[in-house]
DNA sequence: CTGTGTGCAAACACTTTGCAGGTGT
DNA sequence: ACACCTGCAAAGTGTTTGCACACAG
């Protein structure tokens, strides 16, 4: 699917800066931040707008939002073949990349008696296969 | 081991915030934000300071930093029988405290080929024991 | 006494809100 | 045509930096 697809299909206005995001992040290994997001066309649109559309996307499941150990925020697509409940990140401390992990996740920890849990939120940090090689 | 003591132990100077900071998450059972500590005392310290007093905790391993899914930090005292490293956390969505779990953490994937991990931050999110009795 | 911590002012980055005007369907 | 998206201005929040003074060791 296409972003045009992806926004019919969620019943969302098809505009330009939906478009923009999608394409960024669908043409994207890694997840990406805003900044990243916006690293081509910087100022073709409002940081506003940026704003309000990944918010859009991501109350609309097209997108998910990964919070970094430091603060950073990056989206990525949510991808039918990895859900976004069942996977964990995994956070390249050399070259700032942060990937979906598309294996399934286990429970991490022994649940303690009496919380509920709704959601588990896994961030892995370490260095990627490509800086690996690279440093060789 | 009382807040002089831990500064003493890390060779760091006794000062006032430094030990509010500490007492106030001693005396406290989850972990709390830069203005949950302020809280009872807001005027004491001045902002800039208790930024720069919760980095030099931080970086001492006195304390540890939480971010949590909404970008909020909150900061907990290390224990010795809960080691950073392998210790998960949980947030209650209902009372907004956050936990750390006492309870060992297994790996929760199985490590992708090509990886290498440092460390592993799990966040589960939910209701906390006292929210679910309290809500019966 | 000396190096480090603190307070204040200021700047910066990120994010949200309100409103007027433009655009997709 | 209408609802909704966008851009701009402005404000709010969290955080950092520079500098002069104060304080702990």
């Amino acid at each position: 699917m296409n972003a045009e697809q992806i926004l019919k299909h969620h019943n969302l206005k098809n505009t330009g800066c939906r478009k923009f995001i999608i394409n960024e992040l669908l043409t994207n290994e890694s997840a990406l931040s805003e900044n990243e997001i916006k690293k081509t066309l910087p100022d073709l649109f409002d940081r506003v707008t940026f704003y309000r559309s990944l918010k859009t996307l991501e109350e609309n499941n097209i997108i998910h939002r990964i919070v970094l150990h430091d603060s950073t925020v990056k989206y990525a697509i949510n991808k039918e073949a990895v859900p976004v409940a069942d996977h964990a990140h995994f956070h390249c401390k050399k070259c700032d990349s942060v990937t979906c992990l598309e294996t399934q996740m286990q429970m991490p920890v022994s649940l303690p008696a009496g919380f509920s849990v709704d959601s588990v939120e896994v961030l892995l940090e370490g260095t990627c296969p490509e800086c690996i090689t690279k440093n060789v």
